[in-house]
DNA sequence: TATGAATGAGAATTCATTCAT
DNA sequence: TATGAATGAATTCTCATTCAT
């Protein structure tokens, strides 16, 4: 692998960049469709309209591939929910826009949902050494609102922060996994299940009752 | 493949289910050790103390393996669930051990567990064709108390058991995935895990709040 | 490979000689019908209603049953045709009398006929080794004729006894290689073919023209 | 297989044909050799100086490369005898020309003579489904040269120009096959066969007789 | 003798990766 | 930089042969 050297003039940054987001745009279409171990790289070049070589002067080899991916988007996903909670104040109601958040990706995006409830876990290994940092990022954001509740009186004292956001990404999780495979996804009602999952949380973890 | 032949004789079937059973569990350890794609057929052979062949006598192919793998375990747990339930009367009780076994199993057979949650979605293929029922069977038992809870009056009304039945095995499945996933762990205690699920979950849908 | 030991009785001897040619024959129709290294030794033992391991009590291996075949079937053949020309006098009937035999045999046994044609030539191994005895006595059988005639005046004396006889064999044997190997068989004339090249023949080299 | 896609430069397309003839040319000498079913893909290769994948990129699999190198070559040599004969005009002429080319191929080219003699019998799929086309043309100008005969009055009337032509064809098939595969060609005389040959056919079928 | 389950050497084929252009 | 033809290691699966029963 031979990154390339002009990245130092703007135009060959430019360049650099665009293409390279087009490799990682290919693989997310092409892995989400097939499974990773499936997947080809002649098939990810193609798709994304360069040669085979190409791809190796962008990435180390398929498995960095899969690795970038993840970080790269990962990446996006919790730049976009920091934003997207940056001005809610109530924890409710931050709990809500989470909730809708995770289920908006699903929704916007099912190719890369349907990677990463299906190949993040495939490997120990991206789990552990890239995705886990990520991942961990964007669980904490939950974890926050939950503490900020207990904190404010807002939720009950009495249950485990670590515990519970691990159970909220849980149930998100495998309700967007089972909607993402499902061929006839218009008839299921994401909306519908995202204040279904927003009620229950809710009910089981306000101070109030 | 050609399966034997004397499967008539009460021997010949004896030594035919033993040498099956052999197979998928060395086909369990090593696919949950290092995945499906990177196990070789050879590692399951040798784990199991057979020749390369002997699998094929038994199975169609790789694919295959994998198949028949789930079948059998899946039938195993969905049956040793409906044992467990039998005798317990009351809904919060049934409830309280379903997510015991649950838990249990991961902790009995992590390697299972490991198998279950990862590589069972790996391949919407097999999701889809054939792990499908078994999986619906078991989400059904948990339906089935959220039912009867709801119709005795236990359970408030007011929630999708669809979707409920969905979110509570999401959280239980990915909180084994962590646990199953973490090297160190015993550090992680998944009964207390299983308790806060319980207190969460009955905080949420009982009826006398 | 251990021959069968009580051969030295009456009874034994018959039903050692009844199964190796059950064997010989149904190896025989899964040869023709699938050729020999497409064929499995697993088909021929269940065509031959034996088991697997049975075959090598009476065949070194696979090439040794091709072999056996061959021999046994090409000697009933030289057999066969030696009785045939047996009491025919004059040198033009026992040509036509040749070559109807050699038509009959594919008539009465396109199986045999199409192994012959397509897989004794297969291996130089086979034609050189063990075949070639068999087949040279049954050119022979033909170059007899030919030399005959010549000395009693009804042949030309002007031909090579030797390449005529290839030369008649080669035509005998590509007919009857096509007409076997056509799946309409009923529609193409072997007895007709069989007068043309008698015809042909005996106007080439006939003494009185 | 991929095909290269460098096929629209001429460069290209002329290093994609000289190395596709070259492993052609290569599966032509070992299947010649060893037989089809007894060749391996690696013998294959590095005769033909390449690495075992590249057969891949030019060839769909063993059985698609003998089918080619059948289509090919039988290509080739309905081409060379239609322009062997195009400039001869008797018939007589003719048939001793058609005689002599179909020698000549032996002669000169023993490995593909030995081929088309042994495999292209070897399967009837092949024989039907590919080869049949060509080696169909091949026998039709042994047929319009005896018809040409007829029509002009050059030939006896009296015979099937059908059955002619494959007893021709038979004998002449048959002879070549045995001096290919006779180790000690040198000491048999295809020439003088040839000539035998013509002799027998010749005065069969003449008018003047 | 007869069996057929077990074996494992062997072969075709695939595909990530390299490298000459 | 970009390419894609070439590679060959690696893997699945087959099947002739063996051997315990």
């Amino acid at each position: 692998m031979a990154r390339p050297r002009d990245l130092d003039t703007v135009e060959g940054r430019k360049r650099y960049e665009e293409k390279y987001q087009r490799i990682l745009n290919a693989a997310m279409h092409v892995f989400a469709q097939k499974g990773f171990s499936e997947s080809k790289i002649t098939e990810v070049a193609s798709a994304a309209g360069v040669g085979d070589g190409t791809i190796y002067l962008y990435f180390k080899n398929k498995d960095d591939l899969l690795i970038s991916l993840f970080e790269a988007k990962l990446e996006e996903i919790n730049a976009g929910l920091r934003i997207a909670l940056a001005d809610i104040p109530g924890v409710e109601d931050r709990l809500r826009k989470i909730i809708d958040f995770h289920l908006g990706l699903a929704l916007n995006n099912p190719q890369l949902a349907a990677l990463v409830t299906i190949e993040l876990r495939r490997s120990a290994k991206f789990m552990k050494e890239y995705a886990k940092e990520q991942l961990t990022e964007y669980l904490d954001q939950w974890g926050d609102i939950l503490e900020e509740g207990k904190r404010t009186g807002r939720f009950r004292p009495d249950f485990s922060t670590n515990i519970l956001k691990h159970i909220l990404f849980g149930a998100m999780d495998h309700v967007c996994g089972i909607w993402v495979s499902n061929p006839n996804r218009e008839t299921v009602d994401l909306v519908e299940i995202g204040g279904q999952l927003t009620d229950v949380i809710l009910r089981a973890i306000s101070a109030e009752s």
